[in-house]
DNA sequence: ATGCCAGGTAACACCTGA
């Protein structure tokens, strides 16, 4: 345990599907729901297209990987951002924007992860994904050993079971329910990773992302593949976590709601 | 079985997403 704990932080991670088509539901979200740190999931700009005096008059500190139209990852954080990494080792030719790490609060090292899609399988996409997969692993392993406090949030477009979709068979096709993507998944938390929502919540069909068509939202049928995932060190020292449902309710919404978790810094 | 809606780019159509 952490005996010098001082100060609860709020962290949640976000996939906003745009941060310039979402801006206003973000600002709002920040003031109402008052997160100390943010990993926020496909911005779709580039670095100097991110609605920085925005956020910034909001209180927070920035630190982006942005992409043209695509993809994009970035950090927001009451405090500093320090030691900035914005690559996920092991892919030379790969472009997409798509991590990001820094630490927070002196001592909370964070990454910001958009796993890719991964569909249709049984194209180049899905091997993409298990090789992204496979590397995440690597760097995470690496990261584990020095024993500090950290949080590897983001969309990681993986099902874990059955139970985390309204409709499995509907989806059994999905890369995100594949085999080969459940496995990697659970390889992640062999390392000793803890599913922060889990430690407090092990009620089935808890949803972060609904599609945007077919009425899903209404209809409740989602399905959960945004995580925030604790180290051991940040793991004892989390007091609570949860999904914050209310911003997929709005006008202008993300497909993806936030997940959260508060833990002693 | 299905991208049914949404965003970006570009250009009035197509790509991507999960």
């Amino acid at each position: 345990m952490n005996a010098a704990a001082q100060r609860k932080v709020k962290v949640a991670t976000w996939n906003v599907n745009s941060v310039k088509a979402r801006l206003p539901n973000v600002l709002s979200w920040l003031k109402e729901f008052a997160p100390d740190v943010v990993l926020l999931q496909e911005i779709k700009c580039m670095d100097d297209g991110f609605p920085r005096l925005e956020i910034e008059d909001a209180g927070y500190n920035i630190a982006t990987h942005g992409q043209k139209s695509y993809n994009g990852v970035a950090i927001l954080s009451k405090s500093p951002i320090e030691d900035v990494e914005r690559r996920l080792p092991g892919g030379d030719a790969d472009e997409h924007a798509r991590y990001m790490e820094g630490t927070v609060f002196g001592k909370l090292r964070v990454a910001t992860i958009y796993l890719p899609n991964g569909n249709p399988i049984g194209t180049e996409k899905f091997t993409y994904k298990l090789a992204w997969m496979d590397r995440l692993y690597k760097h995470m392993e690496r990261g584990l050993a020095d024993g500090e406090m950290r949080l590897y949030g983001g969309d990681y477009n993986v099902i874990p079971t059955d139970e985390d979709v309204y409709n499995a068979r509907a989806m059994r096709d999905d890369a995100l329910m594949q085999p080969e993507s459940r496995t990697r998944f659970r390889a992640l938390l062999h390392l000793g990773l803890t599913d922060c929502l889990r430690a407090f919540n092990t009620l089935p069909h808890q949803y972060s992302y609904w599609d945007y068509f077919a009425g899903s939202w209404p209809k409740n049928n989602g399905m959960l593949i945004d995580f925030l995932l604790a180290s051991p060190a940040a793991a004892d020292a989390l007091v609570n976590a949860g999904i914050d449902r209310e911003p997929r309710g709005k006008e202008k919404a993300s497909d993806h709601t936030p997940v959260w978790s508060e833990l002693m810094v």
